[in-house]
DNA sequence: GATGAATGAGCCTTCATTCAT
DNA sequence: AATGAATGAAGGCTCATTCAT
């Protein structure tokens, strides 16, 4: 009689080796170029590191993405663009204050985003959006515009709700992303620690900002969120 | 005899045009190397691109400073770790209240640093520092660790003139950092800006900072400067 | 006992269609390889290419042939070299006078090769003959030489039969070469035209440098063909 | 007395020998590159082979040529392009009778260019350009058509002067540039020789070809130049 | 047999640094 | 002191060929 373990290859015969490596290629190149690029950048990063640290051949990368730029766009969808349907979905089905959401919304970042490596992604292209103008205009497109989109959708919920007064939502923004985006840039820069010893307690920090500009923000000052 | 000229000439020499040139001309080197560095960062700055800007020849470039990396150095002597003697001072002399010595010393920051292209060196720091090891350990030494200490010897002068409570310096130290680090990145990066409009304004915003940090800071809480 | 069909099978096996296939896939892969040979030149066609336009894998190609090189001197017994014995045979059974001859063979070449694609590989032996040695050996071998016998032997048999001069056979042979060859190369660049016109009338072109070489080797000038 | 010598080296100081090489490197780079670029053709010449053959390193070359496109369209100018100014003055001067002008030209450029490796440029772009479209347009543009110009009014002028009958002289062009062309490609195609021997005879041919051309266009047959 | 993922040698180009003048 | 011609190591990318499936 046959063995379970003959009857599950027969009927879900399972990727061959090479097949499960194929598979996984792209997963294992945008991994470790994120790794390479978040650590040293996008123009110090040699191609063939990070196809060295997928564990593939320099021709291999080249085999998934057709240049060190267009790994670098599929990094940034892969981490960041491409998780806003997601993200803009979550903002959809949310029933609670706005106040409460956005609050919500700045943790959330910061656990999906800022803790991770993706938050050196944002790092990179402030240093280095300057110098690849096409990635400096993918990345605004991909990532930017989206971030701003849903916080203006946010803000525009709380001011027609009548949780916010009427301020200007262009400016309002930039209070809400200043602090996020700064926790990335200190995340990165080893720079600022004297003795790698930095004393700056991220989640509390947020919970400031968050304080700070729903106190700016609500029409009853005093009793955000 | 010698004519009145001579003896002049003699005693004091007036540097010749081409000798004044001359002394000058590092000082132009360091202008233009400041520019493009903070421009376009250290390693994608071309040699022959500042000597250019500086209007000399590239061999010039290396006449007076043996290598890029001493030349970044340089850089950052002039324009930050150079300066400290002088702020030292300065607060040496300072004869107000600390919380008032505090603010000065962040406005003063700004005005000095923060406004001026000195700022894009920190920017560049924060990014490169991970890809030039030795550059990074002599920002470190020129300028995070004196300012550090400047810093720490105003809390400190704070505490023991009872104005301000008893804190963790080491920790308190980066609550006045921060927000100038951050407005420093900020400046430097046009990639948050979507459609090039940047809603932050530096002033306010260290003026907010700092009352947020003094308000910690200090004893009677609600009396900041 | 054998059924009707099993007996057809087993000596008139008609093959199935992947067994067709299967043996057509050379031939596939040969038109595509010259296709693109003579498109772009040996160096610059690749393999791949040439594969995907047989409708096969890059595999494939090489389980046919085991290197470009290979594959590239199969193209040229395909369309050239292997043809010789053909027109050898047509030689051998011409009855006609030896101008007619001489002007059937002229016109047979343009129209089967000249006409073809099949002479654009002369071209491509031209001009890349001396980056591959190897290759250029081979053509030299399999179509010049058999090429220039058998116009030796035409005007061996004219010369034997009283109806050419007593010419020195070797530079008659470049007489009636030069023309083809020319006609060849000029088909196979677009260079020559200014704005895409070519002006040249091919098989006029041949008919008058037939009469030329004719009338340089006949006995009685005036009377070839 | 000053000796003579340095009379010379004071009013007409020879160039150092570092400034000697720099005036000479241009050439000397062109020259490395048209022997080899007709060597071997485009695409298959090195850069680094091209200054090594010139006595110089690989970086060097890209200092005096920004890319290896640049390189040939100046190895074009400098041989073809750049002379017909020249060639366009000897016409204008020409005083004898169209037919005369005629063979001169044709004589004037087997002995100029035929004989020399700038005829290896004319085979090179016939073979490859299709692969280089910048290539090819940027050698129609230098060579092709100011060729057809000169040939386009030394036959206006026989037109005009009665000389020749009234052809299509579009049409005429190319049955004078025809044999030019196909020797420059005899020549530099070793493959149509069996045992390196050919027996074309370059001077001859031309003479034929031209006493072919001139019987189809004087208006008075058997009386050409 | 057929496939196509993987390899790695090879080529064009850049740029920090040197050194003869 | 000043110049700028020269160098050569390094990096992005291509493609013929191999081989596990």
């Amino acid at each position: 009689m046959a063995s379970p373990r003959s009857l599950v290859d027969k009927f879900c015969p399972l990727p061959s080796k090479r097949e499960r490596r194929k598979e996984a290629r792209p997963g294992e190149l945008l991994a470790a170029a994120l790794d390479l690029f978040v650590e040293k950048g996008f123009a110090a990063t040699r191609s063939e590191e990070v196809a060295v640290r997928a564990g593939v051949s320099k021709g291999t990368l080249f085999l998934y993405f057709p240049s060190k730029e267009e790994l670098f766009k599929a990094v940034v969808i892969e981490n960041l663009g491409g998780r806003f349907t997601e993200w803009n979905a979550e903002f959809e089905a949310f029933e609670g204050t706005t106040p409460e959401m956005l609050r919500y919304c700045m943790n959330v970042w910061w656990e999906r985003v800022g803790l991770t490596k993706a938050s050196g992604l944002t790092k990179l292209m402030m240093s280095e959006g300057g110098n690849f103008p096409e990635l400096a205009e993918f990345y605004r497109e991909q990532v930017v515009r989206p971030g701003h989109d849903l916080l203006r959708r946010i803000l525009q919920r709380g001011i027609d709700r009548g949780e916010f007064a009427p301020v200007d939502i262009d400016h309002a923004i930039y209070s809400v992303v200043a602090p996020m985006v700064f926790l990335m840039l200190w995340k990165h820069s080893a720079m600022v620690c004297v003795d790698g010893v930095s004393t700056l307690d991220p989640e509390k920090f947020i919970a400031t900002q968050c304080d700070t500009v729903l106190h700016g923000l609500c029409v009853r000052p005093g009793s955000p969120a």
